[in-house]
DNA sequence: GCGCCGAACTGGTCTGACCAGTGGACTGGG
DNA sequence: CCCAGTCCACTGGTCAGACCAGTTCGGCGC
């Protein structure tokens, strides 16, 4: 039986996608690491041979996916970027903005993945990496007097700490990505809650009981008390009719 | 007590930028739906009040973003695409290919997202969609004479339809786009495995197991033999060094 | 030795041009 | 009347050349 040769739907190729391809495809060698400068764009146009307006646009598609920045009159040239996730943020956010996704499912996911990242957390922690949680308990206990804006980010390193011990950095990175999204549509009603300061403590005390458990390495109690308090923080701004689907999560 | 204005770090706003966010607005607002044509560049260069340089940059990362798509010669316009997940998927490629990202943190990562898939599932299944799914695995049966393509794309609509039931489309999106990433980094060595067919069939059996934890209501099971299944499957492609923390994910 | 200044760059934008290709209107034949 | 073929206006892709504002750095004067 000969198999049918399986053909390519063929697209033209523009002269500036391949000039992207040749630059990714350098970085992904590692001709070109993260630091490093790529020469001026008239010095582009000699090595590619193509115009300005075609090395520019190239340029502009490498610099929107976070690969490149450029900065005018600097003499080094465009510089090649460290990975971030902001360009990932970015994705999910316009995916959430479409309305292809509602807040329940980000929150689910969360649930999900902050869950099963305690979970393996609580085996896999050192005693060193304990006592760190720990000290992010202090911190956060600390940034309630300040403000809402203070206790989020020592909210966001508990939960960035976690991650690292999971020695799981997609969980880490998508982590950061959905909770900078959830935030970004709702984090305006949460820091003008009435009794803001009663729901800081609160959170507080079930991360509190969270790292007891990982001390106790009970990775699934560990993993039910996150979700449960994953839930209670933010079901007050989930519709009602979305609500069953998250406390599936919490209910195993 | 008076706050600090908290000033923003000022940085320039190049025009094609204020372009992007433009029409990315008018996306979010609606003003632009998928399917409809945005004018042509010539037209856009007085609408903006910029030269074609500067509205074709801007096209250019729309382009790059899967917003929109130029076609040369269409008298209609560049179009407003759907959302995709292919720009996501471009993200974690390139996550991986940075070798930020480990091929067992990819498996790991799978094996929560669709452990939880099941987990979920299997509580909020109703009839109709079990019985989809027993449809699924004859489909995986059948594809098992064809060739590994075939089973690819079979196991692929199991696991879309696992996500598809567990009411989440994020989780549909993750597993997707990490799924895409983990076949591509080993999929020619799978498919040159000279026990390919035997792989199949255990596989095949596993997944028979998982619906039938599924159809129990048995979540924690149904998740469990997900999560060891994907591991049997993919162990060994994975470095000794880096199975210990799959390891964790597995026992609970 | 120190600080100021200007020249030689940088990137950002604009103008105007050409080309290959598309698709709809127009036209001729049935 | 309808249909098929032709043609042309217009599309996006690319190019060349120009100007501007801003940065950097070396040399100049103090």
């Amino acid at each position: 039986m000969t198999k049918s040769p399986r053909f390519q739907p063929v697209q033209p190729v523009r002269a500036y996608q391949r000039i992207v391809e040749q630059i990714e495809d350098a970085l992904a060698r590692g001709d070109l690491v993260p630091g490093q400068r790529l020469p001026s764009e008239r010095e582009l146009v000699g090595q590619f041979a193509v115009s300005r307006s075609t090395v520019r646009e190239a340029l502009r598609v490498l610099e929107s996916n976070g690969v490149v920045r450029s900065r005018p009159g600097d003499p080094n040239g465009p510089e090649i970027l460290p990975f971030s996730s902001s360009a990932l943020r970015k994705q999910v956010a316009r995916l959430a903005r479409v309305d292809e996704l509602t807040l329940s499912e980000l929150i689910g996911f969360r649930m999900i993945m902050d869950g099963a990242a305690i979970q393996v957390a609580s085996r896999l922690r050192t005693a060193e990496e304990l006592a760190e949680l720990e000290a992010t308990l202090v911190a956060m206990r600390t940034a309630i007097d300040v403000d809402f804006d203070a206790f989020s980010e020592a909210d966001l390193a508990f939960h960035e700490l976690i991650a690292r011990i999971s020695r799981n950095s997609l969980i880490q990175t998508c982590n950061e990505v959905v909770r900078g999204v959830v935030l970004g549509l709702i984090s305006d009603k949460i820091a003008h809650a009435p009794n803001s300061r009663a729901l800081m403590l609160e959170s507080l005390q079930h991360h509190a009981e969270v790292v007891d458990a990982i001390r106790a390495g009970n990775g699934q109690a560990a993993a039910r008390l996150a979700r449960q308090n994953m839930f209670d923080y933010y079901a007050g701004y989930v519709p009602d009719s979305e609500q069953e689907t998250l406390r599936a999560l919490i209910e195993d």
